[in-house]
DNA sequence: ATTTTTGCCTAACGAATGTTAGTTATGACG
DNA sequence: CGTCATAACTAACATTCGTTAGGCAAAAAT
């Protein structure tokens, strides 16, 4: 991929998350980029592949992610933690895609989406087994499996939602917040 | 409101739920009522009053629900359990519409959706104070009150996502388990 | 020096967008 | 029966949409 056409992306990437990916217009993306709708042409195929981008590679780097920690660590409390660690530090290095990969996957056609939608059930699952694994391992509550993945899962997707480049908490010091609320509960 | 329009409103909030409001045409709208386009225009000013009153009207049903169980209880970690139930089932009511409220606001125009952020802010403070009264009244641990609420909020907005109302779980007991492992965490 | 490639341009395409104006069929109410 | 309200219609509007075609100037490669 050309520095320009990388260019593109990352502009396309932050109208995205700003007006999400249906309500910006090729045109939107031309200006920001000090160009023509026609001239993107040179460089894209067409608004999908911005999209298709955005969300297959997000993926790739959140599945390579956890794919580190489980080979890395192996007590399951601590592939946890590594693993939310990841996850945010991913998340807040690439924001503006993080978004787009979080609200807009939808508008991928069916195909892609489908395909989306397998990588997401992948990396779903490796929190789910870290879980299982604790629980076997004695170290977790024999809590519902599910719900237990679900509740962690929630917590790091809507991360985008309120996370500030501009605040105080690092994408580190999230991640342990979160680990440890997770981990201990609210009841003393 | 009239029942035709009413109508036409539910019809539009399963759209914008499956399509995303940018992305759902008037005409889209109109064919699922069975009616040309120009139609709807004897119902309905235009396309955003839809997405306005959808907003709204749950804004407005999940802050009067707050309210109710904060009437009604004193104790923190009952009002906590119970304002979870209240949300899930608001929100297992109204499932098409609390997608639409949870990702299509930001469609609002600026004017709207400033006061809809302030009814959301509104909102997710009652369960800091909560959380917090919580600290106070001995019952919870000493944990960072924001970082706790968004926990827990995170859950509760992430439930659209998931919840499928063929599921086995209904609403209250999805808050049960919710809330019991908000509380209890992970580590035994 | 000549050719090729790059990166942009203008112009335009057909389709879709939200919305309006004006009209008509139907049925309720006096 | 005549009046009015309702809910739909057709036709059209000005824009905007994603995209294509073809050309042109400058830089890079030969």
């Amino acid at each position: 991929m050309t520095n320009r056409k990388l260019e593109i992306l990352t502009l396309a990437q932050h109208l995205f998350k700003e007006r999400g990916y249906s309500a910006t217009s090729v045109r939107d993306i031309a200006k920001a980029a000090g160009v023509e709708a026609a001239s993107l042409y040179s460089h894209i195929n067409g608004k999908e592949e911005l999209l298709d981008r955005t969300c297959f590679t997000m993926a790739e780097r959140f599945i390579l992610g956890i794919k580190e920690v489980n080979d890395i660590y192996f007590d399951a409390a601590l592939k946890l933690k590594m693993a939310v660690d990841t996850h945010v530090n991913i998340l807040s290095n690439n924001i503006d895609a993080s978004v787009v990969f979080q609200r807009d996957w939808r508008h991928l056609n069916e195909e892609r989406r489908a395909e989306f939608i397998e990588l997401r059930n992948a990396y779903e699952e490796e929190f789910r087994v870290i879980v299982q694994n604790g629980i076997d391992e004695g170290l977790f509550n024999e809590v519902d499996v599910k719900f237990a993945a679900l509740t962690i899962l929630s917590s790091l997707n809507w991360i985008v939602e309120w996370y500030n480049t501009e605040g105080s908490l690092s994408a580190s010091e999230i991640a342990e917040n979160l680990y440890n609320f997770i981990l201990t509960g609210l009841k003393k």
